[in-house]
DNA sequence: GAATACTAGATTGTATACAATTTCTATAAA
DNA sequence: TTTATAGAAATTGTATACAATCTAGTATTC
């Protein structure tokens, strides 16, 4: 992927995880490709690559969708978030260095800014992000290729199933998983890690009938 | 992904499964679409999935060639499988149905027939759908995805570093933890999906200078 | 008035033409 | 002989034109 393609995806991206861009909302080729000032075969391409992270639905001969997950779905990006971070955390703790538990302390502190200044996205994609950076640590490059679509995922998810309260107790999970790493107690941070996961999604409220949702929006669109 | 697409998508698969393209030869965009009777765009729509997947690599301007995984990057491979696969077998004891595992027995039944018949190729192919029809009994579609593109990459990878007598161990391994399943026993299904695991790793020969293996290949082309 | 059929517009799918880049080859210079 | 260079060929990247499909609104029929 070029860096013109590089562009368009990542804006689309970061409008679907801002929430710019709604669950349903269709993704018309020619509209993007005039706001980028390009034809539609680069659109066309990225629109796959999102795709095939599962952040839009493509539909054969009616376009591309931005994703709206069913419960089913949601539940299954949870799964495979514990499984696959649960052995980052763990390989995380045994391979970092001194720059990499420096960048984390970072991401935590910087997390922690935003939330006590009261941005809501911002600390959330930070949150992101600090999962991210375990997955780099963890150094097997699936760790990070799979999280980075499944965390993706999970922003769309929370706007869709969240309550809007999300800013609880998750940056203080986020500074004792730190500092499990920290000391290298891999049971530990792998424990914070998965029960830190199940609050988050403990905390969607997936028992009220919301397939509704997905119906709904597509008639405001 | 319509139907042409899928076609061609599915050829070009199984080719460098079965060997008939090898690591580092490069895909021909137009010879693609001629042997096909179809454009380019198909084709190229076609090669960036398979980039998605890893199966194969996009040079900019310089077009798409078979995956020579590195050492690193089979290790990589070996040890995500080992994570997910370990998950997936744990799952299909807890969740399979009579149907799922009269299909599991049929593909060790069957491919202990390719094997005694000599079929190598064969063989290897039924070995990854026993493998992939456990991802599917684990009831996560993130196994099957995830699972399907590792397991396609470890055939180049054991085409390249495997020493040609893959087929011993392996089938009656699969006959074991198909039993370990049959009899829900968790904890033997994952130990021995995981030892089976290791010993196929074990049994290439990534020691070996085999880095060079790239570059002549290169020539070659 | 309700249901159906039809037309027009919008959108996606595919092929093709052209532009940009790379690769190869032949020629000339050191 | 080797190296450098120029130009031709091959290949990929992008835009565009056209075909196929879907959507919506309108007219028509019962």
């Amino acid at each position: 992927m070029n860096s013109k393609e590089l562009e368009i995806y990542q804006k689309i991206k970061q409008a679907i995880l801002h929430r710019k861009l709604f669950p349903n909302m269709q993704l018309v080729e020619k509209e993007i490709a005039d706001s980028f000032g390009v034809s539609r075969t680069p659109v066309r391409n990225v629109l796959r690559r999102l795709s095939y992270e599962r952040l839009v639905k493509i539909i054969e001969n009616k376009g591309a969708f931005v994703t709206c997950s069913s419960i089913e779905e949601a539940k299954e990006v949870f799964e495979m978030r514990r499984i696959l971070e649960a052995e980052a955390v763990r390989k995380a703790c045994r391979l970092y260095n001194q720059e990499h538990i420096q960048e984390l302390e970072n991401m935590v502190q910087e997390e922690l800014r935003e939330i006590e200044q009261g941005n809501y996205i911002e600390g959330l994609q930070m949150s992101g992000n600090f999962h991210l950076k375990i997955a780099e640590m963890a150094g097997n490059s699936y760790f990070y290729q799979y999280l980075e679509d499944l965390i993706s995922l999970t922003y769309v998810i929370i706007s869709i199933y969240g309550r809007g309260d999300e800013r609880n107790g998750t940056c203080c999970h986020h500074l004792e998983i730190f500092h499990a790493i920290n000391e290298r107690n891999e049971d530990l941070a792998e424990k914070l890690t998965v029960d830190h996961l199940k609050e988050i999604e403990s905390n969607l409220h997936f028992s009220e009938n919301l397939q509704l949702s997905t119906s709904l929006i597509e008639l405001l669109t």
